[in-house]
Order: structure tokens, then C-alpha cells, then sequence
DNA sequence: TTTGCATGCATAAGAAAATTATGTATAAAT
DNA sequence: ATTTATACATAATTTTCTTATGCATGCAAA
């Protein structure tokens, strides 16, 4: 089984999770936090993050601000209205799906 | 959102779990049992669920059997011992994928 | 000092895993 | 009689990811 199989399909719950504990973040940063929440094992790949976060923001539910770190650029990440209530609602699913799952698994 | 998009990746894993607790089962029971386990939640579709049962099959992780009930056939698959093996290995990822959802939604 | 690794963003091509649509067939219910 | 439930199957399409590639900067090790 390919290392993130499991994880089809929950990436944009998990980022919008991961925004909505910050006050912003950057693409990058939300790959290592990603990874150290799953003691490693969820390794986001940027073809799979890059898309999601240009389509969110496409959709209103995400906005961007550049800024300059230590001579580099970053794409910082934000919550907007919309999305915050988007969030909130897909966590709610994701808790569904997390419950069904363990009603499954400890049958 | 697709109704079962979380589900992505996970179908496999919950198919032999659904075998590992009965002798056998045929595949629409498959679809019922997940459906009362989520509450309706979860409506796994043939053209997801026979693929994977005929690519397990192929595999040897399981085997089948005809068995006419009410004058229907019906196909009952069971875990082979590879598959008993590959089983529990599986439902220790799904354990453990379970864990960090939970991390993750914790926050 | 240059080589490699980490940081940082981005996109295209391909693969994987589902959905949707369709087909066949029988049993039970309305 | 007609619809709904049961039961299996596959093809076409879509979604969602991986893999590969490209560009660029900072830092540490050799």
C-alpha cells in the first residue's frame, strides 16, 4: 500500500484543521507539522498541497499574504470568514468519519 | 464534498475487517453491514466494492463460494490465511491512522 | 568552496481509487 | 403490474493523489 493511501480524500479537512489552530501558515510549514502530528507518517507531497491550497483560495475559503523571512519569500496561509465556517463544518464530519471508523475497526 | 470521499483509500482496509468478524459474506451483505455500522453514512457502491473483492480474490487473500439461498446465488468470500495475516496487519495501520486523525483533530 | 541537504513554491504527467452509468437477473412488496 | 430490494458485474469517467521536474535561497559539512 502507497505511504498516504489512508489519508485520500481527508488533505483538505487536515489543512484547513492545521489553519485553523494558527493565526496563518505557509505551504512548507504545514508538511512538517503534518509529519511531526503523525510522528512521520503522513508525509504531504507538494503536488498534492499546492493544488489544494491554490483552489481554496480560488474559492474564497483561504487568503494569501506574502512575506519576507531571512531574505526569503513565503506564502502565508489564512483563514477567511467563509472558510472558517467551512472548517468548522468539515470537522464535524471529519469527527463523524472518526467515529465510524472505530466503530468499524473495534467491532 | 462526495458523500464517501473520506472513506478513499480506507475501503479495502474496512472489507477485510468486515470479514475478519464473520465466516463469510457475500458482497451486497458488505454494503448493508457498512451502512448500519455508519448509520447510513457510508454507501459503498459495486463498481468499488467487486473490483476490490475480485482484485483480493486474484491475490489469494481471499476465496469464494457459491451458495444458492432462496433459489439466488449468492458469492461468499472468507479470508485465506494469507489474507487472516494481512488482516491484522492492516488493521494495525487503520489503528494507527485512526490515532493521528485524532491527534490532528485534537488540537 | 563546492556539494549536498533543508527550505520554499509551483506545475505537468501519470497512476490509483473511487463514482456514475449501465446491464443482467430474481424475489418480494405494493 | 410495477416498483423496490436483492445480487453480481463491468466500462467510462472523475477525483485525488504520486512521481517527476523545475526554479531558487540558506546553511552546514567536506
Amino acid at each position: 500500500m502507497k505511504k498516504n493511501a489512508l489519508y485520500k480524500g481527508t488533505l483538505q479537512n487536515i489543512i484547513l484543521k492545521l489553519l485553523s489552530a494558527e493565526v496563518k501558515m505557509y505551504g512548507y510549514q504545514m508538511t512538517q507539522r503534518a509529519k511531526e502530528l503523525t510522528q512521520g507518517e503522513l508525509e504531504m507531497t507538494e503536488g498534492a498541497l499546492y493544488p489544494i491550497l491554490h483552489k481554496l483560495e480560488n474559492e474564497g475559503v483561504i487568503y494569501s499574504e506574502i512575506q519576507n523571512v531571512n531574505g526569503r519569500d513565503r506564502k502565508y496561509y489564512l483563514l477567511t470568514e467563509k472558510g472558517k465556517k467551512q472548517q468548522a463544518k468539515q470537522e464535524q464530519e471529519m469527527k463523524s468519519y472518526i467515529g465510524n471508523l472505530n466503530t468499524i475497526f473495534n467491532i
